[in-house]
DNA sequence: TCCCAGGACTACT
DNA sequence: AGTAGTCCTGGG
């Protein structure tokens, strides 16, 4: 993608297949946050920074060209021709819909740790809240960062969650799912599983390995396999997939595992963006929940 | 008050 | 192998 330098930051110019409230919308990341006039500011990879529309395209406010040679053009995917991924896709007359409607959509290259910690906290919960409980971790045990006299928090290390008791992030809204994230913290710092390793796996061995982390079943393996890997052939299922699966393709009531199986199996190694695009449309077409 | 949410775990057949 | 019951929390 074209970018050039400006007193700013960054301005990608041609940017047509970069849409922030579809890329922040989408359900794969929680710490983008929305404000007054339209643009998004989030924090990733320790960073700080501002998304905002112009006339001219979308300006990367807050980075340098360093940062974004080395964080930013990797985390949002700027090398990958989405144009040709919708093309394929939209053979397949359901998602010509759904690629129209999110046609802005790019998937992230989040921090695997963040990435699993935010979905083990995803369980039967609402996206408000999670991202509430996310803010609440990353305020109480983050690092305290300071960029133009603005203050703000990198999300905790391993080894500081490790470092806490069940009920510290129980303090922060964590539910029944803090002895999973002490436990995860756990396995990861005293090496029992290999976490950024696991990229390096192929995916159903990369799934199985997320698996081992409590807390982490199907649904939240795909969603970090997709979401922090680039495992593109993941399809996580979780209520809202299953209802669009099953009400174009299926027509039936379908187990989750046969849904993940048929959506493989049609999408191949697309199936994770089919998911996004059908998973926005869904949302934001039939019951999106607005509570923030 | 009760209900349920972007699932996973446990305890059963 | 497949499936109910249960789980923090808080907004409707």
């Amino acid at each position: 993608m074209d970018y050039e330098k400006t007193r700013e930051g960054i301005l990608l110019r041609d940017a047509g297949d970069f849409e922030p409230e579809h890329i922040f919308e989408c359900g794969q990341c929680f710490r983008w946050y929305l404000r007054e006039d339209g643009s998004y500011k989030g924090v990733a990879k320790g960073k700080s920074l501002e998304v905002r529309k112009s006339k001219e395209g979308i300006l990367l406010k807050g980075t340098g060209e360093n940062d974004f040679e080395s964080i930013w053009k990797e985390y949002f995917d700027l090398d990958r021709d989405y144009g040709k991924i919708k093309k394929r896709l939209s053979e397949d007359e359901v998602l010509e819909e759904a690629v129209k409607f999110g046609y802005g959509i790019r998937i992230l290259k989040q921090d695997i740790w963040e990435t699993l910690i935010s979905f083990i906290i995803s369980a039967n919960n609402r996206i408000p809240r999670i991202k509430r409980t996310i803010a609440n971790l990353c305020g109480c045990f983050g690092e305290r960062l300071e960029l133009d006299g603005e203050i703000y928090f990198d999300f905790p290390t391993p080894e500081r969650i490790a470092s806490l008791s069940e009920g510290d992030i129980r303090l922060c809204g964590c539910g029944f799912r803090s002895k999973y994230i002490t436990d995860t913290a756990r396995k990861v710092v005293n090496g029992e599983i290999d976490l950024y390793g696991i990229e390096n796996l192929e995916t159903e061995e990369a799934r199985q390995k997320l698996m081992q982390f409590q807390g982490v079943g199907p649904k939240v393996a795909d969603c970090i396999l997709l979401f922090s890997m680039q495992k593109f052939d993941a399809f996580p299922v979780d209520v809202w997939v299953k209802r669009v699966m099953e009400h174009f393709y299926l027509k039936q009531d379908t187990s989750l595992r046969d849904i993940q199986k048929y959506a493989s199996e049609k999408f191949g190694d697309l199936a994770g963006f089919a998911q996004q695009y059908l998973f926005y449309y869904i949302r934001e077409t039939t019951g999106r929940d607005f509570r923030e």
